[in-house]
DNA sequence: TCTCGATCCTCCAGTCTCTGGAGAATTTAG
DNA sequence: CTAAATTCTCCAGAGACTGGAGGATCGAGA
């Protein structure tokens, strides 16, 4: 049995590997709400905010903006109002996603055939940059 | 027949979506080669440099950081290079990329479920956040 | 209870990765 | 041969952090 417990920032920091600038620095653009305060001015979090952070660190580190983490967020948060306004958002989103693992997917084969190669001692030539660099893995259609 | 073709900046940068100043940024980190000139000094650009450059622009919108970015151009520059002190790096390349498709799938899976939520004009709860939040995607041991 | 090392606070300056404007030179379309 | 479009360099600003200074607070041990 985990929880009720209350954090201190620093706990939260180790507990999601983000620094403790980095969390005030998230508070100060709304990404995280105000934390409640103790009697001498510390912030206090709970589990909740644990795994909001989790969550925003993650989607950082895959690439996605504060911006589309922000949309993200208030879709969880607020869960009766996707299925008005904001299906078109998940829906892009969506494709965003998928996007990326198709790429993700193109990178991982050619570096696995690389490391394979290296295996069986051959020689071969890296095509990174071309699978990378192949449009067909793209769905924007701004370039 | 495409190629044969010198580009100039502003022709690369419609060819591959990447502003002109990211473009001159890019070269003046070492990402790029220093682009040869023209009489008047201006930068010129072969078929070689769109797909260097396109491999950036999306390897760069997957998260990759630049450093990551520099090596993995280092491998692709220098094939027979891999198989001595850069297989661990191609390694450890793979393994990043196979947790990001892992968490990128998960969270695909949630985005998804949401908008068939909608479709059938649902309400459901999202879970995008404890789906990304779940340490088992994540490969790192350092948090 | 007192103390001192760890942790927290705010404020602010710096880094990294771009992005865009100013002013001057060059190119190119009409 | 103009006039508009592009390019050049330099430099300042934005977004997303990151870290240090100076000061308050906490908490474990003497």
């Amino acid at each position: 049995m985990p929880t009720m417990s209350s954090l201190t920032i620093g706990a939260l920091a180790k507990r999601t590997g983000v620094k403790i600038p980095t969390i005030r620095y998230y508070e100060s653009i709304g990404l995280l709400p105000e934390a409640p305060r103790t009697g001498s001015n510390r912030r206090t979090y709970d589990d909740k905010a644990v795994n909001r952070l989790r969550f925003i660190r993650h989607a950082r580190e895959l690439g996605f903006e504060v911006e589309a983490i922000r949309q993200l967020l208030a879709m969880a948060d607020d869960p009766g109002r996707p299925c008005r306004d904001a299906d078109l958002l998940a829906r892009t989103h969506l494709a965003e996603i998928e996007s990326r693992i198709a790429r993700l997917e193109a990178l991982r084969d050619e570096v696995r055939r690389m490391v394979d190669g290296c295996a069986q001692d051959q020689v071969r030539s890296c095509h990174v940059i071309e699978v990378l660099a192949d449009h067909a893995h793209c769905l924007h259609d701004r370039h």
